[in-house]
DNA sequence: TCTGGGGTCCTAGGACCC
DNA sequence: TCTGGGGTCCTAGGACCC
């Protein structure tokens, strides 16, 4: 069996591990640059407040009900995180353990007797509760696919579920899809949901009795065979190792206000290009394409938001790098090539591409001796910016002024990171 | 002007996820 | 006035090769 572990409204659950008061009140917490709700506890989503919705439309459901509102919190986050997916390795040792994404991971129960397999459910339920002041519910099942369905379905009715759920019986796994709108089903997403509807698909359940060719041939070849296949039972998704290197690096930011000056985009350039170089780092890798793009202003904020249109482009370096001012310099340039005089922009990024393993770090002989101590710099940059988390070092390419930083008017303290906001108890 | 079959590699773009 | 950021995987189609 497979069990997919997800903590319950996690950054709203973040901030209330520290903010006690907060207990069964309502929370959210907004975007960066706190433009839309990504996170909303069960208070919230009792008021009325839509998810992904964006802030200024709730305000009013938000200022008249009281509810706490956060600007996202990365740093506490992701140490949480961290705290809980140990906690999974710990109980079920390394290998067993897939990070999906920062509040979910799929656990592999094959060692478990089937028998026993409710009383685990609940065992991590508890431990992780226990160890990490997060909350989480758990859904088990044959595959990754099902597991997610349980998922789902154990927080629907909490007071009835405990947020569990074990689908191990053909009944139980029937009556779960019957319960599972098409477009609640992992892997379908807006378009596919749309189609399948026309074809008079609208459950999990209905989906689940489509034969593979049927799939091949209107669900994205194999994309909807191995789906389908899950929704059968049949494992065709398999657990991914630990992914340890990313195949691709982006760092993009909305800015805090529009720009329109190219020295602004330069600094938010060489800014993200600095960030992204850093998770280069951190993963031992080197990159040879870089990409910078830049997004316009829209005209007018009509009914359907649109993203604005999109400008990019890349270049190829003779070498792959991980050196900051080495990525910043291209970066910049391509800055040039893309900047329009009078254009109003609200977004740029930076996207690393062509990684690969940088197996010549330390002590390669034939590197130069500057660009050893050029490395070296780099990761007393990276430690001191780190042990710090901020941008304590930066080049002065990034600018001091930053006039373009994002806005992130609600920020709690780094309660777990820094030493100054430590939670104090009277 | 006509003209096969089979293969690789690369890129752009669509679809999805949280 | 105000709408996030960061990924993955797959397919189609073009360029090129023998």
């Amino acid at each position: 069996m497979i069990a997919i572990v997800d903590c319950n409204s996690f950054y709203c659950s973040c901030e209330r591990l520290f903010r006690p008061d907060l207990e069964n009140k309502p929370v959210v917490v907004l975007s960066n640059n706190d433009g839309c709700i990504i996170s909303r506890s069960d208070e919230a989503k009792a008021l009325g407040v839509g998810m992904a919705g964006p802030y200024f439309k709730a305000k009013p459901i938000i200022e008249a009900n009281n509810v706490a509102v956060f600007s996202s919190n990365y740093n506490l986050y992701g140490d949480l995180s961290w705290r809980v997916m140990e906690t999974l390795r710990i109980m079920f040792s390394q290998n067993n353990v897939e990070v999906y994404s920062v509040d979910e991971a799929f656990i592999n129960l094959d060692i478990i007797p089937l028998e026993q397999i409710e009383d685990v459910a609940l065992q991590i339920k508890n431990t992780v509760e226990q160890w990490t002041g997060i909350k989480v519910s758990v859904g088990i099942a044959a595959t990754k696919v099902l597991a997610k369905v349980a998922n789902r379905l154990s927080k629907k009715n909490k007071a009835i579920t405990n947020c569990i759920m074990v689908l191990n019986t053909k009944e139980k796994v029937d009556a779960a899809l019957k319960q599972t709108s098409i477009d609640a089903v992992w892997g379908i997403g807006f378009s596919y949901a749309e189609k399948l509807l026309k074809y008079n698909i609208n459950t999990a359940y209905d989906l689940s009795k489509k034969d593979i060719t049927w799939a091949k041939k209107h669900l994205g070849g194999v994309i909807g065979i191995r789906l389908i296949q899950e929704l059968k039972g049949i494992r065709s998704i398999q657990m991914k190792d630990e992914l340890l290197n990313k195949k691709m690096i982006m760092t993009t930011r909305m800015f805090g206000a529009a720009v329109t000056d190219i020295k602004s985009i330069k600094e938010a350039v060489a800014t993200y290009a600095s960030r992204a170089a850093e998770k280069l780092r951190r993963q031992s890798c080197a990159a040879k394409t870089i990409s910078v793009f830049l997004v316009a202003k829209q005209e007018s904020h009509n009914a359907s938001f649109n993203r604005g249109t999109t400008i990019n482009t890349y270049t190829t370096l003779p070498v792959a790098t991980s050196l900051t001012h080495q990525l910043i310099k291209p970066a910049i340039e391509l800055v040039e090539r893309l900047f329009e005089q009078g254009m109003v922009y609200k977004k740029a990024g930076v996207m690393l591409s062509d990684i690969v393993l940088d197996t010549s770090i330390q002590g390669n002989l034939f590197l130069s001796e500057t660009k050893n101590k050029t490395r070296f710099l780099m990761d007393v940059m990276d430690n001191i910016n780190f042990s710090q988390r901020g941008d304590v070092l930066k080049f002065a390419a990034s600018g001091t002024t930053r006039n373009w930083k994002m806005q992130q008017n609600f920020h709690s303290p780094k309660y777990t990171s820094r030493w100054d906001d430590l939670c104090v108890v009277k």
